[in-house]
DNA sequence: CATGAATGAGTATTCATTCAT
DNA sequence: GATGAATGAATACTCATTCAT
């Protein structure tokens, strides 16, 4: 039901933290926010309550911890991609690929975290300050970013046609993370990205505009 | 700030029940399912504690009523424009400027609903009972089966290319969503329609495939 | 153990605000205020953990009602006798065994209420608020305010010497605490505070200074 | 901010008992004994949390053994003066001044002390154990026996009246106290204890009784 | 001796729901 | 029908104490 995103290393030697954010992990991802509780969390963890007090100043900041160890080795990825020396139309179906495999690794976490941020300014809405909520919205307009970038990119070359590449990032993200939500996704991730890619680029219309 | 979705009702001869369903869709919509408080609706509502349970079993049945309410007028424009006799591209291009339009009016309704009934089978994750999600689920794919429905049309006319048409209605229905949801939609809706409409018709590359 | 300080009333008509308001006293009379619990307050009382949160905004803000609503006919009372017609020195014997009966009642509480506010902007020593503590110290004040204020006035027709009415009143008024707290007040309570003016008026010395 | 009671030992041959009886000692008059957190102290006192309980069995001994330092040099000089060979009057005087500069010293820590010892008998008030509770108010019966010693010797040799002995010396410390915490207390302390004396030897009547 | 990671019993507070009036 | 006082299950967080290193 649950990725450990370093199943690689050996239970044993997992210290307590490590164990105490995989344990969030998955009761975050099946209960979300704030339907998880902190009980839950150490019976998974089998510790005492109190260590969880111990590494984490609160339930708020254990979220927020678990979404950015997650996320940076992701976004490296991303940026890694960005960086490279392939044509730009490569660089966006590796992209898409790259976010159809870690979405769908950590589709439950994710969305849970889409929710708790979501809204700019909603007082109350989430019990997050809203200065927490803004650095998780940061790190998703940079995930977008990698994507605005390569459009760009591509259109400098000449390879796509001009276009509001912010809105065209978005919403190819946005397919993307509704593909893996309804798991439409097929199980070689390539397969999808083409399929993906291919509406973007070309569209489904039977003859060009 | 909020929108009434029956405002053409007098508000003298509008009885408890309105009263607490327009009280409960501010109240949703600005704090969520879980921070929405009883207290805080009734006293927006102008009413008694026990008013609400008189109307309604419980919280949640009191939120599904709501979602329900807001999408039966809604649904039945869609399958009016379904079953239009206009060309299928056209109709496909109406579609998107009401799923606009209704989502820019509910955004913030909605994304607490989506949030609620996400996940297959997640036992837990809300308190909603999985029955009640799979009412809700099930209104979601008959929102996007409108989609689906046109495009099916579309390709059997040739309009636009054999694809897998509920892949296609999914991406075509997440783009607008995250077009209202980051506030990237135009106030002519109509301008905002025919961006998506293009990208998916005709891609974004410069030559054709 | 406990006094109450309604006793009048019936015990059927009390509502249930009296009813944590008269477990609350006994239990921080007991307790102090650091350990009484909420859970214990509300065994005693007979009600739900609810109810006291409908009557009060939380814990603090019980014990401060508690004091003000003890606190007020007292100092009501020590009014009347400062207003009264009588002679300086006849006033000062009743105020001081006013103050032997109304601490001898309310011993306990007032020992905790005190600990609970004294200090003189102390960060971090009671969870109560800078702000709330001010009140209960202005309290204090006042109430020995007057004391203070019936000393000037026998010192203005020459009962008495001249002398700083605030230090003598403030040290009038400690004896009278502690003989209290130390229980060494006669249960006739007209004898200790004879017993005390003597002191406080005539001094213990065989011979006139 | 605090005192050291014994600044003259120097620092770098202070061992870690005494490092965490001065911190305790901070930390114990600026929070109070509930509210004093051993992590606190460990922090000031710059060590181990284990070390804490290798000195002390648990923070009420740890607390204690605080007030047992410190009061034992003070008893030990106000015992030297009640042996003196002065005049009975000259060493009330000569107590007086001890016990103010003493508290003065001392104002936040005793003031917690007396509120954590209070009450005969009162089950449950603090964590303390009844027979632990009763050490501290032996010792507090005997610095107060103190005063008693001499005001029955003053009445031996007939410089004062036959009075209470018992009650005066209670009064008369606990106007020395009042003053302390009330901050009436002149920087040169022989004039307050001239004052309080002054009251209590010849009263503040303009006439003898 | 010194350490500090691990622990879990203890507590204030919230809020959906009930039911007598 | 309308009301709101009463309820108590549920939950995040604190902090004294232990014990293996």
């Amino acid at each position: 039901m649950s990725s450990r995103w370093e199943a690689g290393i050996a239970e044993d030697c997992k210290n307590k933290r490590q164990q105490i954010l995989e344990a969030a992990y998955i009761v975050f991802s099946r209960k979300g926010y704030h339907r998880a509780t902190v009980d839950e969390i150490i019976a998974l963890a089998d510790t005492g309550k109190g260590t969880v007090y111990n590494y984490f100043n609160n339930k708020e900041q254990l979220f927020y911890t678990l979404i950015k160890e997650i996320s940076e080795p992701f976004e490296a990825k991303l940026e890694a991609v960005v960086a490279d020396k392939e044509p730009p139309v490569v660089k966006i179906k590796t992209l898409i690929r790259l976010f159809l495999e870690f979405y769908t690794k950590n589709a439950d976490l994710w969305r849970v975290m889409m929710h708790e941020v979501r809204g700019f300014g909603s007082e109350g809405y989430s019990r997050f300050k809203e200065e927490q909520r803004e650095k998780y919205r940061e790190r998703f307009r940079e995930t977008i970013g990698c994507i605005d970038k390569v459009l760009q990119e591509a259109i400098a070359c000449g390879d796509i046609k001009p276009c509001d590449t912010a809105q065209v990032s978005l919403g190819l993200f946005s397919v993307i993370v509704a593909m893996v939500f309804q798991k439409l996704v097929d199980p070689d991730l390539a397969v999808t990205a083409e399929k993906i890619a291919g509406v973007f680029l070309y569209g489904i219309a039977r003859q060009q505009a």
